[in-house]
DNA sequence: CGCTATAATGGTACCGGTTTCAGAAACCGG
DNA sequence: CCGGTTTCTGAAACCGGTACCATTATAGCG
């Protein structure tokens, strides 16, 4: 295994300077006569030769690479959200560096940021649900930080970009939808609600509810941990305390398939005695017995708009850290 | 935002060389005063410094970074892989540097390979499934490449490296599974053909029959390509030409769900009628109705064990291109 | 035709680490 | 007290690019 081209080999085969090459790398095509051009381009390609992008970074501080830092990837969800982030990334040039969290509570986040700075990326998509006061550490960590960062679906704030899906108006459809069938007593199967996106598609309910004077008192909600287990928990728990309830929004498809479970076991038909709806469409939605109503969550488009928004931050701050010498004495 | 803190503001800091500094970043503790140590120490975290890992990569031609290349991860097979994957290269010390392949046929492959190259990643992990001849190419590539490389789910060879999971034990167990329960006619709704994993669990399936002298001629197979719509598809096809079909097994879960809604719509009681039997165990599986069962799969594990592998395969060969000046000529 | 504006290219410092080599300091037996 | 080790530490080269500045060739123009 001989060791790597380099770009000096190049230069040599080409009979130009190092420069030159990084010229021709560099795309100008300004100052720079035709047929050297083609030399050059051909040594590459005869040498198969191609660049390090370590040396590159050191010196250019950016490295096209962006950092992902996930939760929950083996759900669909964020598995689709990932894929749309690197489906973006790849188009726009960038090479996903991933690290996955798996306890959100915990914050061996220092750790993590430091890790991905050291490797020079070029942004931050922080795609951990906003639990607890994780989201304080990030943002002191990230305040001073040099690399632009994106977080997903979380409140958002002034000074942070944040990219999300719609929650609130999908929980005001989903509810809405359970109303115009003229549903009188509608439960609600939320996600844990230390979740933002839990809380959000809570308000939806809410609103869809008081706003045509149906009740919504919080008996008539209970809170699960997006399982379908813990939905069928939920629904049990529900139809105890408000055995009238006559619909149920479940916050995501799995708990929805959890209170199908529990509709089918207490003889009750689904949609005439009890409609369910749920959230986020997974492809198996429609095969459930019977066939769930759900609210369509276009979670790879969601990566995908991250990514475009990092992509112009980046762009609108192009040199990291090189900028005019201060001349602090 | 202040330039990055390097090696030579701890030296001065701590007002030793940078050599010094180098030594206790190694760890190293011979050949150095423990007061020294503690000095440098202590500058490093006064000044929170972290060392810049381009700069290191591109001497020490290491990155601590493995390069996966996958596809299919919205589904949550590859998606619990790509988790394990992360977890173990995470407790290694590694970073995951991730690519997605859309198409496994096309080969935009040479392009991903050189750019994980560039990168100095230390092993790289091919999780794309062997369709056609997309392997052929990774393969030639990869013989005079310089890194190691781990193959998921492919058939194992010689020269290479595979982690898999057991396709056709699992194969085998369903289609026992629904013998012992007296099924007479089994038949198969298997994955893609030019996919391996589908070919060893049918494989399985096949062995499963012939040894107890079932039939198992082809009439008894229908493809489909994973999803819950291509397994309704061919339930309906496998029952059209075969109506005393009595056991089924479903090369994935979804298909499986496909299958168990054409068994509603036609009527036949699940399991008394027609035996159903999935493959890889998804977490919602037991909420289906009727519930499935269902071979389990650890995927999880299948990602760990292939980062432990390609771990040992590193360290056996630890300094890339560094290697005795052969002196030629 | 001489002089400047501009194009094409080369030389080289630098990014931030690691590592080799060599020198200084400390130690030790005679 | 001295030569020889053994420890500890520093100087400097190097990894493979980028980019500034210098230099030379070419062109344009009065």
């Amino acid at each position: 295994m001989p060791p790597r081209t380099t770009i000096t080999d190049v230069a040599r085969a080409a009979g130009v300077s190092k420069a030159t090459i990084s010229r021709v790398l560099a795309g100008q095509t300004k100052h720079m006569r035709e047929e050297t051009r083609q030399r050059v381009l051909q040594a590459i390609d005869e040498l198969g030769y191609h660049p390090s992008s370590a040396a590159r970074s050191l010196k250019s501080k950016r490295s096209f690479t962006l950092g992902v830092v996930g939760y929950g990837f083996e759900y669909y969800g964020p598995s689709c959200t990932l894929c749309g982030i690197e489906e973006e990334a790849s188009t726009l040039g960038y090479t996903i560096l991933l690290n996955l969290i798996r306890r959100p509570e915990t914050n061996k986040v220092e750790q993590l940021l430091e890790n991905m700075l050291s490797r020079y990326v070029d942004g931050i998509i922080w795609a951990v649900p906003e639990i607890g006061d994780n989201r304080a550490w990030v943002k002191c960590r990230t305040r001073r930080l040099s690399v632009p960062i994106i977080f997903l679906s979380m409140e958002p704030q002034t000074d942070q970009f944040v990219a999300t899906i719609d929650n609130y108006s999908g929980g005001l459809m989903a509810t809405r939808h359970l109303i115009a069938q003229g549903r009188q007593n509608i439960g609600l199967i939320t996600g844990p609600l230390d979740w933002w996106e839990a809380r959000q598609r809570k308000l939806g309910w809410r609103e869809a509810l008081e706003s045509v004077g149906l009740p919504s008192q919080d008996s008539l909600i209970s809170e699960g941990n997006w399982s379908a287990a813990s939905g069928e928990r939920a629904l049990n728990q529900l139809l105890a305390r408000h055995p009238e309830i006559d619909g149920v929004f479940a916050c995501n498809d799995q708990m929805a398939l959890g209170a199908l479970k529990v509709a089918r076991h207490l003889g009750r038909q689904v949609p005439e005695d009890l409609a369910i709806v749920g959230f986020d469409d997974i492809p198996e939605a429609a095969y459930f017995y019977p066939p769930l109503s759900t609210v369509r969550q276009d979670m790879v488009e969601l990566g995908r708009r991250a990514v475009r928004g990092l992509g112009k931050m980046i762009e609108a701050n192009p040199d990291g850290a090189s900028r005019l010498p201060e001349t602090i004495v």
